[in-house]
DNA sequence: AATTACTTTTAGGCTTACCTAAAAAATTTA
DNA sequence: TAAATTTTTTAGGTAAGCCTAAAAGTAATT
């Protein structure tokens, strides 16, 4: 069955489904998909009656949307594509990891098996684009590794800067003008109790993050 | 002005009406845009006036459309990013000639200026791409060598095919089954009166080829 | 020049993917 | 638990890009 070509729409809802997902575990309810596309929730109503309708989620009216299995593999299809073409941008094009984002976002629906397969080889089968993400292969496995952040660590403790989550722009340069990127090297000096930040030090400089950057950003405890 | 990114389908449009235009020299009929896109005659009148209120092309009811300079500007540029995405396919990607044309037909259309320049660089600015065609620079600046094609050449001639101008799958495929491909060495045994085809030798194997063959192969002459 | 044939345009429809406004259901709060 | 709030769905609407059928223009043929 399956295998008709999806729009690009209907992969952007597909992606965006299954990483509230969290692989496929979690009920996503439509206002937070609304939210992660800036679509009005009406419209992601639509959307998921088309999905459901090709067994890609199921739904529950009023109660929200699970992933089937087929929904994953194809999600799992969408991701490769885009953090391979990231690889390829950052690695051979040159681009910083903080621009790379919103060009694989449209490179990611360019639809040939053969190019990604052949991109892959190219790029010698990498394993995690320049975020720090891991890259699901041709069968759609991944390299599953349980990461902790750097909220997880303790004051004295370090870390080496692993992955980034969130993919906002001001995120990114929120993390630029923090001198953090993956390889960089942290080290909690202090857990603020009243608001749950972190004083930590970069390149033994002293800044504040908030609890939910903390959050944001996993770590190798070193 | 300008300068409002193009839908996929405009963008098509332009391309199509530049190429049958000759370089912007030659009004275009309805019909024949109709024939290259394989969409509706009706449809096209709809996207001429789309386009020609965008000051694209100029169009004169009933009679046929102009593209006009800035359509000119635009539709190199697409062109530019077809045949460097063609070159990175086949150069690195290992694709073969024949395969390259629909998957540079998506990647086209993946707007980012600094994308295609830094791929550009990448690829070392080549000046033509797999097919023979020649790429226009940044500026839309092409390097313009009118080619003469096998029909030029006479009895006993030689040539060394530099380009295929027909894009289509089928020609491909023929085109591979006589053995044909840039860089091939062809000589001309003999044109045929009676339908203007010609016997050539491939590899000292003789083949005839009908006319039409013969134009959309051009050649350098040796 | 009249008829026929072909080309192009107009008119009206359809699907996709979005929207707003309002109704219905679920959840939270008092 | 009743009222208020929030979430989700339904209903109806829009623009893009296609379609078919029919009308209007242009060109070719007799």
């Amino acid at each position: 069955m399956a295998n008709v070509k999806l729009s690009k729409s209907e992969e952007n809802y597909l992606k965006s489904i299954f990483n509230l997902s969290e692989f496929g575990n979690k009920q996503v309810s439509t206002n937070s998909i609304s939210k992660v596309l800036n679509i009005e929730p009406a419209s992601v109503t639509d959307m998921i009656k088309k999905l459901s309708k090709k067994n890609l989620i199921y739904h529950e009216k009023y109660k929200g949307s699970t992933i089937s299995k087929s929904g994953i593999k194809i999600a799992l299809q969408i991701i490769r594509r885009h953090r391979l073409w990231e690889v390829f941008l950052h690695d051979k094009l040159n681009f910083k990891w903080d621009e790379i984002h919103d060009i694989a976002e449209e490179l990611e629906h360019v639809s040939s098996e053969e190019l990604i397969d052949n991109l892959d080889k190219y790029l010698k089968y990498p394993k995690i684009d320049p975020h720090g993400d891991p890259i699901p292969n041709k069968l759609g496995e991944i390299d599953f590794v349980d990461k902790i952040s750097i909220s997880d660590l303790n004051v004295n403790e370090k870390g080496i800067v692993s992955r980034i989550i969130n993919e906002d722009e001001e995120f990114f340069s929120l993390l630029k003008k923090l001198n953090i990127e993956i390889g960089t090297e942290v080290k909690i000096i202090d857990k603020i109790e009243y608001d749950q930040s972190f004083e930590i030090h970069i390149d033994k400089k002293s800044v504040i993050i908030s609890k939910d950057i903390a959050n944001n950003i996993k770590i190798t405890k070193i």
